[in-house]
DNA sequence: GTGGCTGCAAAGCTTTTGCATGTTC
DNA sequence: GAACATGCAAAAGCTTTGCAGCCAC
């Protein structure tokens, strides 16, 4: 229980665990890079870059290339172990939590943090009928400026 | 009345007659490739990208570069006069209806559609208060499959 | 042993930048 | 005429690709 934060999602040591079990299922060999990387991404809320997974990580493996970083991360979006952020600009940014969540957005530094609306209306409901659209899922993205920025008094000119 | 086609938004002729005020408004001198990249928006559903835009108009201005198009469509962005839809890869992608909307993409060819949603609770409600985030706005993207694609059998393998 | 993975380097796209020239107001 | 826009070319990011050698299974 000692390593659990807020109880909100699998304790990373139980994730980590499971990892292995995972990778072969999804047809992954297991490998330190890989082993690397989702450590990593499981051990921060930060969302990082490919880039910052790259230089959090080098150090254990001095070898390591920022292609294979990139070959990973896309493996493990389409097996279903990490997220994709729609990041609007720039570099793509991961999250390693998978339960569904949307993301807020600082405008002033650019910060995403995860959001858990506490109560939300199926909003893909009735679209399907009307559009002819068939909906998999949604993402929420809020834009506005996180605590820190706000007391800095940073975005507003 | 005629050149309305669904009465959702503005008519085109109305808003072209207002650009060149809204572009002085805005502190935009009115140019011709100013011009021919709103009207070129203006005029399409389909979320064109830069390079789009570029296609789509250089036949009436053969000097025109991809450069200028790039460095308009973020001026229009900030003045308010088109959206940058958040596409999670490639290139950027913009969008003339600025009124309150959402997104589908279609994951199989990726094409975007506006979505109004009949109803919609205000998510933002109750953010700011729990996780010191000052919401300025959201956005929803919806994925899934498209109607062509859900009838042509496509994304389903 | 074999198929898959990694590291490296190079290429591919999208987007930005600097500057001389041209245009709007 | 002054300030701002454009066009061009070059550069800067981010991401992908090809391939030889290496590693997990």
């Amino acid at each position: 229980m000692q390593s659990e934060t807020h109880g909100e999602f699998p304790a990373l040591k139980e994730r980590l665990a499971h990892f292995p079990v995972r990778c072969r299922s999804a047809g992954l060999k297991v490998t330190q890079q890989r082993l690397a990387v989702y450590s990593m991404l499981a051990g921060t809320v930060s969302h990082p870059t490919p880039e910052e997974v790259f230089e959090a990580i080098r150090g254990g493996l001095p070898l390591l290339s920022l292609a294979t970083v990139y070959k990973i991360l896309d493996q493990f979006q389409r097996a279903g172990f990490v997220r994709k952020v729609s990041t609007e600009g720039q570099a793509a940014r991961y999250d390693a939590k998978v339960e569904p969540h949307h993301h807020m957005v600082c405008t002033a530094c650019g910060a995403i943090q995860d959001i858990q609306l506490p109560s939300e209306p199926d909003l893909a409901q009735g679209l399907s009928a009307e559009s002819g659209f068939q909906v998999a899922r949604y993402d929420v993205i809020f834009h506005g400026l996180c605590g820190a920025c706000r007391k800095a008094g940073r975005g507003q000119p």
